[in-house]
DNA sequence: CAACCTTTCCTATCACTAATAGGCATCCTA
DNA sequence: TAGGATGCCTATTAGTGATAGGAAAGGTTG
């Protein structure tokens, strides 16, 4: 099963993520269409698993980072790992971060994987000095907005993610509370 | 075709734009499907008959603001109304701003609408003080994440998008050449 | 040992999708 | 009035996700 989902993204990558077929599944994994409902009860079981799996591999990821130090400087590491994930597998990113799947939502399990990320990030935040959810909330859709330019204008390359370390320091500046610009 | 290119909207709004099918379309209009052909030479010609109309409707409403005045204030009135025609209206959002359809891509025509469509915003950003490329860039991008956080989370509601404005003065103090932060 | 049950996979089929082929009118123009 | 283009049709194709029902294998239990 795990085998079947590494493979759906390796289709993913090469198709879109939309693009991903269970015919052409089932052929890459060596059986026919039909039996990989033994696996999943549907296609859109099938995203929810690979939903699944892409926050693990990106808590993994997150989880193997050195946080110790300037809090700061934290939270630069791990918006730096965070993009980086998100940048080197477009498709990914789109399952995970957009609804480009029309009627697909996560299960609730799997939304709760997700959440452990995000509350990762907040906590994160938090210590740097954004104090209200919303300076947090707008500080990840920076990050996010950045992300998608970066994938949909100039895949491959940093023309946007370069900046985040710079605009990561903007927006801490402007919203630590004891240091509110006039 | 610009009734089946409103109806096809109609549809994309009820069913998600990666939703839309030619039959249901052609029944809408009164047509069978096959005779769809007649007005497109495929699917993704009538997607990027869309991209063209939705670009159209977005420069029409930019056109009909009024601009004048203070140069950040018309940054400020110009994002405003880009922003709320994204979140009227996501499955156009997803069409016009993302690649949510795997293998379409707009012709370079239609593509050029959209250009039209930035470089007013560049043209604002710059008069209100953004002199590098780079700025304008991190400036669209964060405008955009927010709008993509505001449909993914909040459909609906404004709990990013009320903070527009702030976001915007913070960005123009920030990158404003002659009173750049130490 | 033998009966059963579950698991895993298959073939065949269904309804639906975009797309193509070819025919039949209608209408405008030379 | 003939030719040609236009608009729309029916019929069909290959491909999609999903379902039905059966065959074979393995394990468990009487």
């Amino acid at each position: 099963m795990a085998s079947i989902v590494a493979t759906a993204w390796e289709l993913a990558r090469a198709h879109g993520i939309g693009g991903l077929s269970l015919h052409a599944l089932a052929r890459e994994v060596g059986l026919r269409q039909p039996s990989l409902y033994t696996y999943f009860d549907s296609k859109h079981a099938l995203y929810d698993a690979m939903f699944a799996d892409g926050n693990r591999q990106l808590l993994e990821r997150l989880d193997a980072l050195e946080l110790l130090g300037d809090r700061r400087e934290a939270v630069k590491v791990f918006m730096r790992a965070f993009v980086n994930f998100a940048v080197e597998d477009p498709a990914r990113n789109q399952l995970l971060f957009q609804r480009p799947i029309p009627g697909f939502e996560p299960s609730a399990e799997s939304y709760e994987r997700a959440q452990v990320v995000l509350s990762r990030a907040v906590d994160l935040l938090r210590a740097a000095g954004l104090e209200s959810q919303t300076d947090v909330d707008c500080f990840v859709a920076m990050v996010a907005g950045l992300i998608d330019a970066q994938i949909s204008n100039d895949p491959g390359g940093d023309r946007w993610t370069r900046h985040l370390d710079r605009l990561t320091d903007m927006y801490l500046d402007e919203f630590k509370p004891r240091r509110r610009r006039q």
